[in-house]
DNA sequence: ACTCATGATGTTATAACATAACAACCCAAA
DNA sequence: TTTGGGTTGTTATGTTATAACATCATGAGT
């Protein structure tokens, strides 16, 4: 089923976050991986908004706590977080958002604001080149899908 | 109507680069823009194989022919080509490639081989994101569509 | 011819994004 | 207690990209 996307809405925020956080605990429990200290800060700080961040903002951050400030840590713990399917990389940014729908079935698409720079998730469906590229033999591994536009709050405020 | 997906298939080469260049200059003319030495070089550099190229190897080759060594030189005639839309930019590499359908109606979706790093172009439709999009109110403005896998003559020689 | 505006190019410098490589540490299993 | 895997700390460097300003070429208007 198609989940309504509430990025651009108001919502509860704070449970977004409870849930990712809950939901990222438990599959690394179950998966057996480790959510230490810096990673589980990494999540929480891009689940603080839905607005992508780059790997030196989120660096800039754990510094400020003490977590680490040499770019390979920030680097490595988004890296896990992209792996596990916690947090996606939008490639059209250089940057990273939480994932807003942990666990779901996951072929996703995004809307990225140019203005508010939040990002909603939706499900792609995985059509979209399956015909080109069947025709043309070409085998698909990943798909990025990514529509930059207006959300609905900054077409207001335009 | 959807064209021939050409780029992984053996074809007549020579054409691919004469026509597009034809468009090219055609197409400057008619905007009143100048193909200058530079940007006609670059794209000639790019259309010399479907495969993507970064700003700094078109760069080296700019630099080898005495065309220019500095950065801005490349993305400024990249720049200038993409905006033009005879070159597409793909995200996912931070790279570009001579576009396939010059002068086409442009929703560009990239398949893009792993191993051998060609680039073939399909018309997306545009209908990927439009009903999430509708649903939140989302206006897209440009989408970024880019898979990545195999192509056919890379799965034979696995 | 001149000068002025425009667009293109040359150059310096730096910003922004990313990873290789190796050292040190922690902790649980053998 | 040793050993091995995974994580973190750190140095250094590689890669991608742009801001800012100087210079140059060309064509329009006087």
């Amino acid at each position: 089923m198609t989940e309504k996307i509430q990025t651009f809405a108001p919502h509860d925020h704070q449970s977004c976050i409870h849930s990712a956080m809950n939901v990222a605990e438990e599959t690394c429990a179950s998966r057996k991986v480790q959510l230490t200290p810096v990673r589980r800060r990494v999540l929480e700080i891009l689940l603080e908004s839905h607005v992508a961040m780059g790997a030196y903002d989120v660096l800039a951050r754990l510094d400020a706590e003490g977590l680490g400030s040499k770019p390979p840590v920030a680097y490595r713990a988004l890296a896990f977080l992209v792996e596990q399917g916690f947090v996606h990389r939008i490639e059209r940014l250089n940057a990273f958002v939480a994932c807003n729908h942990p666990g779901a079935s996951h072929d996703p698409a995004f809307m990225i604001c140019r203005s508010c720079h939040k990002v909603a998730e939706a499900d792609a469906g995985n059509a979209v080149l399956n015909s080109p590229a069947s025709q043309s033999g070409f085998t698909i591994e990943q798909t990025v899908i990514e529509a930059e536009g207006l959300c609905p709050s900054c077409k207001e405020s335009a």
